[in-house]
DNA sequence: TGCTTGTTCTG
DNA sequence: AGAACAAGC
């Protein structure tokens, strides 16, 4: 008896519910299809998602099957080919992803082959946290305190005796793209497992006084792994558990964790609101596009904008695919709030470049940003993005480190070249808007849009 | 998981 | 003068 295990967002092999199920039924044929309806998935991530494939097949000694085409076409052909008796799978929830499971499920029915779908890339299933009513939760903070008091499984080991199985043929995998993948650091299970013990022994206990400063090493860098599934959640809510780490730092790491399944929960509900205002309190506003605009949006997404802790953002996105969170918030404020551009256009932007792209993080934290989505910050909640790079970049380390034509400033100078003598001097460009003024137009303009609805 | 402004408090 | 705080955007 032979099943398939369709991997997706799964990368790994402990902790895998779907691949244990598998398992029990006999040989695992691992599947990997290349969709082409994903092929629009920015440069970054497709890429780091070969790596990831290419340190998976090396974990199974060779036998992933990588197929492109319809996924409902391939897993059906391959299942044929290798006589697969069942399908398994992990859950995923993005409304593409929804449908796509649907109509795959329905494909193989015809052909008698059931597809089961075992456990989720989160700790708590999205849609399961639901209020006394029965609904889901529009706000994070009563949703994390019921998050946080669901029974979570232990993790599953790697299964034991498991034997694969590889009977078809593989396209295998493009080496230029895993070559680019691996530039972004270290990739695959074993790596996000390391990355997690250094991370717990390390920065863990100082997360919630580090995390929000760009200059350090504060954060847990596990976006990417987890967002190919390198690493389980479920793995890290127990090492905390069993770990007894009762420090600030991990309680705030865990509401971190508990952040990223409220917006898989809100996607879940609401998968419209992957690009539209999931809220329609702002409806009546008015948003700036069209040429004059473009030009400016294109000087946000290369980083010059004139603002140093924006523009610093931006270059570390397209240089190494990933962004710090803190600067993240305060970029698209940026473009939300000062150039009066939708969300949407910017969280393409972040989906285009970030290894570590996740719809449901990255576009809710963009309506957070806008305040647009469920639990979102007030529009008037605006990011003064000088002030912020003094706060949370108090030596001017991380601008230097990204905008070199502002590394002759010393200190916290670098966020005000307009202050100081030479600041220009080797072709940074002056502040492409006013803030000051431009957090004015915003505020108008909210306050408009508030008065129509 | 903000910012600004105005006011009061402190040294 | 500058910190600490409240209130409104």
């Amino acid at each position: 008896m032979t099943s398939i295990l369709w991997l997706r967002r799964d990368l790994r092999l402990g902790d895998h519910p779907a691949l244990h199920a598998a398992a029990e039924e006999g040989a695992v044929l691992p599947l990997f299809v290349r969709d082409p309806a994903l092929a629009n998935a920015g440069d970054a991530r497709r890429s780091r998602l070969e790596a990831s494939l290419a340190a998976l097949d090396a974990a199974t000694d060779g036998v992933l099957v990588v197929r492109s085409g319809d996924p409902a076409e391939v897993v059906a052909s391959v299942a044929a080919e290798a006589g697969a008796t069942s399908v398994h799978v992990t859950g995923e929830f993005t409304p593409y992803a929804v449908r796509r499971d649907r109509r795959v499920a329905d494909r193989l029915r015809e052909a008698d082959v059931p597809m089961a779908s075992s456990g989720t890339p989160y700790a708590v299933r999205p849609g399961s946290v639901v209020n006394k009513s029965e609904a889901p939760y529009q706000v994070f903070t009563p949703y994390s305190r019921v998050w946080r008091d669901q029974a979570i499984e232990p993790p599953l080991d790697r299964p034991r005796g498991l034997r694969w199985r590889r009977t078809v043929d593989s396209e295998g995998l493009d080496t230029a793209l895993v070559e680019r993948g691996r530039s972004f650091g270290p990739v695959g299970e074993d790596a996000a497992l390391d990355r997690w013990r250094v991370f717990a022994d390390g920065a863990l206990d100082d997360y919630d006084s580090r995390r929000d400063r760009p200059d350090l090493d504060g954060t847990s860098r596990l976006s990417v792994h987890l967002k190919h599934g390198e690493i389980h959640p479920r793995t890290l809510l127990a090492d905390l558990t069993n770990g007894r780490r009762r420090s600030q730092g991990a309680r705030t790491f865990v509401t971190e964790l508990a952040w990223r399944e409220f917006y898989a929960d809100v996607l879940w509900h609401r998968p419209e609101s992957a690009w539209r205002d999931l809220r329609d309190g702002l409806a009546g506003m008015r948003y700036d596009e069209g040429p004059d605009v473009e030009e400016l949006v294109e000087a946000w997404r290369q980083g010059r904008t004139g603002y140093p802790f924006v523009d610093a953002g931006m270059r570390q996105l397209l240089e190494i695919g990933w962004m710090h969170n803190r600067v993240r918030m305060v970029t698209a404020s940026f473009l939300v709030k000062d150039l009066h551009v939708w969300w949407p256009v910017g969280a393409r932007h972040f989906l285009d470049h970030l290894a570590d792209g996740d719809l449901a993080s990255n576009n809710h934290g963009w309506q957070w940003v806008a305040g647009t989505g469920t639990d979102a910050a007030p529009y008037f909640r605006v990011f003064n993005p000088v002030t912020q790079g003094k706060k949370f970049d108090p030596d001017g380390d991380y601008v230097r480190r990204w905008v070199p034509e502002l590394a002759h400033l010393p200190g916290v100078k670098v966020h005000e070249p307009w202050r100081h003598d030479g600041g220009y001097d080797h072709g940074y460009p002056r502040p492409v808007v006013e803030h000051d003024e431009e957090r004015k137009v915003a505020l108008e303009r909210y306050e408009k849009a508030s008065r129509s609805t």
